[in-house]
DNA sequence: CACTTTAGCGAGCAGTGTTCGCAATGTAAA
DNA sequence: TTTACATTGCGAACACTGCTCGCTAAAGTG
């Protein structure tokens, strides 16, 4: 690690502070609304100056999205080891929890993340995003994995054999078989519509304090791959 | 039916004019780059003529909402009445296929109904996307419930009672009991998130044609549900 | 016919992302 | 220390956006 030089720390230092301002504005106007001109303001900087750092606006967007999946990703490992030692069904139940409430207090990022996409863009296959998006995964899919390396994984019957889902489960482990893979891939698919249905408010004519539904719901989720946690999360 | 005015249908013509090229540029650039300005040019027109039919921008977008419910709306339907002597299983099963399809034919609508939202918005309770709302869930419901009715519905044990969750229920159907609606709401967000991450391009990484695995979950889906479809969709 | 309502337009305003050339400063070599 | 270069930032400007205003001309109404 070569000693960073002066105008080295000045510039990494610059550039936090860009993105810090950056979030701070997609939190409160979130990604459409996110102005260039009102973020070098905010800096006490002319917009012109901003491409020193970004070459353009989808850029600094790209890395706010990389920087959120990043904290989305560090929220999903805490939550999942917070309590090493408790049941399998537990500490999935306080990932899946973890990603909720995620999701529900950062609506603006979650959206960035997986709202809707732009219509030309396509993530580079070896981009910052990609990998971005594998962490998240990856926080997830060892716990059912080890779910059912103790054999408490209840498998759908009659999985049709998909190659890609083939491909998927043994990406996941050595051995896994595909039925495993399209529960896991299930579970999910349902994870995420319900979140993301709530954090963009498409449940709200449920109209509830949605957290009591929303556990209720990823309780259901998990007893129907044969996990049922027994605590009360967080 | 008091016969329209020569003025009331030129005026009816030329606005459905407006919302068919609005679409057109909808499905090819998206809802973030529509102009106001492209539009008009693309009818002829003034970019001030525009405002005597739309107060703004965000109009015309709240319009193709509502269409676009609409559409989706129909297909659904068409999809479940395809066929009404079938078994429930099956017509469910076209049911959520055809909402799949619809999603990955139609990004850019799906996207603006079920995407990132405006961060000020909420829609109004009475407006026309509210009830628009209502109705793909209402295509969807009924067949759930007839399900229900002829006691194949599985329902999952242990649903705390929960007060919204039994409203829910009860508009539903007189009788439903809170485990059904748990149930529903279950595959429903199932079906959405399976459906909104391969339309907003999240599972590219199983680098597949989709539609076999898409199929097998919803499959899946149904048989968690105790609704095990005979036949092959389409 | 007179009178009112409506449709549409051109000009213009405030805002946006972005580019360009110029000045000032930091860094390193002669 | 002096010279050469690289980096940083800025002001001005361009093209584009949504939107407003006042005007004209046409359509409808008594």
């Amino acid at each position: 690690m070569p000693s960073p030089t002066r105008r080295e720390r000045l510039r990494a230092e610059t550039l936090d502070e860009i993105k810090a301002v950056a979030l701070r504005q997609l939190r409160e106007v979130g990604a459409a609304q996110l102005s260039l001109r009102t973020v070098a303001t905010d800096l006490g900087m002319s917009p012109a100056g901003l491409y020193r750092y970004f070459d353009n606006r989808d850029a600094l967007l790209t890395t706010l999205i990389t920087d959120s999946f990043d904290r989305l990703g560090d929220a999903l490992e805490q939550a999942r080891d917070a309590d090493p030692d408790a049941d399998v069904a537990d500490r999935l139940l306080a990932a899946l929890a973890a990603y909720r409430r995620w999701a529900v207090e950062h609506p603006q990022e979650f959206g960035l993340i997986y709202g809707t996409p732009v219509p030309g863009y396509a993530a580079p296959p070896g981009g910052p995003t990609s990998t971005a998006t594998r962490r998240v995964g990856g926080a997830l899919a060892p716990l059912f994995v080890e779910a059912w390396q103790e054999g408490r994984l209840r498998l759908p019957d009659d999985v049709a054999p998909d190659p890609a889902l083939a491909r998927y489960a043994a990406e996941l482990h050595p051995g896994l078989p595909t039925a495993a893979a399209a529960a896991i891939l299930g579970a999910w698919t349902r994870l995420h519509g319900l979140v993301i249905l709530e954090a963009f408010g498409h449940l709200r004519w449920l109209r509830n304090e949605t957290s009591d539904l929303a556990e209720q719901q990823l309780r259901l989720l998990l007893a129907e791959i044969g996990l049922s946690p027994a605590s009360a999360p967080r």
